[in-house]
This record gives C-alpha cells, structure tokens and sequence, in this order.
DNA sequence: AAGACGGGGTA
DNA sequence: TACCCAGTCTT
C-alpha cells in the first residue's frame, strides 16, 4: 500500500512543519492580513530582494499607495519614484501596468487569472494565490527548490526546467490544502533560516526525519547545479581565414590560452603581433574555448590588426568549425566586417 | 536556453 | 574589488 504510506507520511510531514511555523513565524508587515492588495505588493517586492531590504521600502509603498485604485490611478513616474532603491524596475512597471487592469476588472479570483497579470511569474501567482486566495498552489522559489531537493535527495540540476517540475510536484504533494499560505512561507522560511546552502542546520530542522539528503549525508551538495562548463586545458591553435581585400583572402593567426585565473582564465587570446605590410586592417581579437567539447569562438573588432605567425608554426584541427556556434559578440563582430565589405571565412587550418 | 534586469550582501 | 543572489521577461 504504497499510496497509503506516502499519505500518512505527507500528512505527518505538514503537521510537523507547520507546528514549527507557527511556534517560529516572524512579524512581518505584510503578515497583518491576508489583503489582496498587501500581499501581492510584497511578493513583487520580494522578488530578488531579501525581507530586511523590503520592509522600509513596503511601509513607504504603502503609505504612498495604499490601495490598489491608488496605485492605478498615480503616474508611472511617481511609481518608479516610490520604487527607487528596490531595483528591478521593471517590477515597478509591470506593477503599474497590473494595477490598472486589477482596478478595472477586479481582484484575481484564480492562479490563471493572477498569472495572466504583467510580473507574476510561476511562483508569484502561485505565492499571492496561496496566501491571500486561499488557493492550493504550491509556490516554488529558490528556497522551496533547495527543500525539495534535499528532502528527495534528488542531484539533478536544479535549473534545468523538468527537473524544477519534478521539485515542484512534490511540493504540490507536500502541500497542505487547508493551510496552503502558511504552508508555503513555512518552506520558505525553513529554506531561508533553517535549510540553508551552506551549512543547514539539521539538529534544528522539524521535518529532519523525512529528509532523505540528511539520511544519506548528502545535503551539503544539494541542489546540484549544471556541471560547470568545462574549459579543456589542451594547447589548440585556430585557425581563421579572414578575406581581406578585394585581392582574396588571406590566412591570419592564431591564439594561444589566456593567463591568469580571472574570469578569462580559460579563454584564449591572439599573441602580440606586428601590421603586415599589405594593409590588413580589420583583423578580430579573437577568443576561443571548448565548452562540453562544443568550440565556442567570440570575435572582438579591434582598432590595430593583429598578424603574427604562431611561435611553433603548429596547427591542429578544430572539429566542425565551420558549425561553430557564434556567440553574441561573435556574430555582431562578423555581421560588422561583413557590412564593411570583408567577407569572414572560416577554415580549419592542419 | 541564455541573457538582462539592479540593488545589497559577502569573500 | 569582484562575485553571487534567483523570478520574470525577452530574444
């Protein structure tokens, strides 16, 4: 009877973290009542931000616009004032943008229809729907997705989106429908205070005995992130051919890995190089890397051209060149030399 | 799928 | 000083 268990067990597991929540809630402002109005501002508020930073910000909002018709009916301007600090301003937009409709058409009485406003995203309609609707949503942020991996055990990457669905239907399992606002800021406020990246504090946890990642030791590690983009310390030439003049095109250099261990560690770089006398004159800086053995090329215009044999005369073969993926820079540098009348081609050099 | 968005907090 | 944080919208 497996359904059977894995009731009781999500029963036994809401009872534990809601007696925790309720012995542990903090007074917050936003927490007076379940107002429509207050609670949809907070959640937009607290998007990126951290509760301490918000909570002046949410007592002046208020004060300036507190109710939804007020809000509507004020400036873009003055609401971008009102917002000033918080950052994101694009929140402060949309907000203004869903405060008008709100007033013109009423209250969302749905997820759909709370999702449907400018600036509510997943877990803001599920948040504002839960707490202030009373509907059953699970809302899934940062903090929920660091529960629920760990009480899964689950090492996926947390970003990938089927694996973020799988988090957030257990969530949705998890969550008590009688208490579906409460519920939610309980996961929340364990992941913010009690289930944290580093170091949670397990002896500390209500729902430790469900928690799979503490059974196996393994909650350090969780959630897993995208195996970091791995940069193949392997002494690879590039060779590009650059069409130049109207002469034809001619073969161009090559770089070498870029020092350091900054943020281009990894990168490769053309080596210092002399003006050819043939007046090329519109050559890249030119930065390479294998990322999951895929060549990725990023082209730079620079204002001095650049030609210098490579210091060992050697060559290798980068696979599929021709199908390199361009990055954004890349492809506005090649789209630039293109609209100047040089016609980049790409080679592979041996 | 990846980047922009903006502050503040932290190494 | 530079990196990190993590929802939503855009491309």
């Amino acid at each position: 009877m497996p359904e059977y268990a894995e009731r009781f067990r999500a029963e036994r597991f809401r009872e534990c973290l809601l007696a925790w929540y309720d012995a542990n809630r903090r007074d917050l402002p936003w927490r007076e009542s379940s107002d429509f109005y207050r609670v949809w501002i907070s959640e937009v508020m607290l998007q990126q931000t951290r509760v301490e930073a918000a909570i002046p910000h949410y007592l002046r909002f208020l004060e300036r616009f507190p109710a939804v018709g007020v809000l509507a009916a004020a400036s873009e301007s003055d609401v971008l004032a009102a917002w000033s600090g918080l950052g994101y301003y694009s929140r402060a937009r949309n907000l203004h943008r869903a405060a008008r409709i709100v007033a013109a058409s009423g209250t969302p009485d749905s997820f759909d229809a709370m999702r449907a406003l400018p600036g509510a995203g997943p877990y803001t309609a599920a948040a504002v729907a839960s707490i202030a609707l009373g509907l059953p949503c699970a809302a899934v942020d940062g903090n929920v997705v660091r529960v629920a991996s760990r009480l899964s055990n689950d090492a996926s990457p947390s970003e990938s989106p089927a694996v973020r669905r799988r988090f957030a239907e257990l969530a949705e399992r998890l969550l008590d429908r009688s208490r579906p606002g409460d519920f939610n800021q309980a996961m929340m406020e364990l992941g913010a205070t009690v289930c944290l990246p580093a170091g949670p504090r397990c002896a500390a946890c209500p729902v430790e005995a469900f928690c799979a990642a503490r059974a196996a030791g393994t909650q350090e590690t969780l959630p897993a992130r995208k195996p970091r983009a791995e940069v193949r310390q392997v002494a690879l030439n590039l060779l590009l051919r650059v069409r130049i003049a109207p002469g034809g095109s001619r073969e161009v250099f090559l770089v070498r890995r870029g020092g350091g261990e900054s943020r281009l560690a990894g990168f490769w770089e053309p080596p210092s190089v002399e003006i050819p006398p043939d007046g090329a004159r519109r050559i890249g800086v030119f930065k390479h890397q294998i990322v999951n053995d895929r060549f990725q090329v990023a082209v730079w215009l620079h204002p001095d051209p650049l030609v210098e044999p490579l210091p060992d005369g050697r060559w290798f073969a980068a696979p599929e060149l021709s199908a390199v993926p361009l990055g954004g820079i890349a492809r506005k540098a090649v789209a630039s030399l293109e609209k100047a009348g040089d016609t980049p081609l790409f080679d592979i050099g041996q």
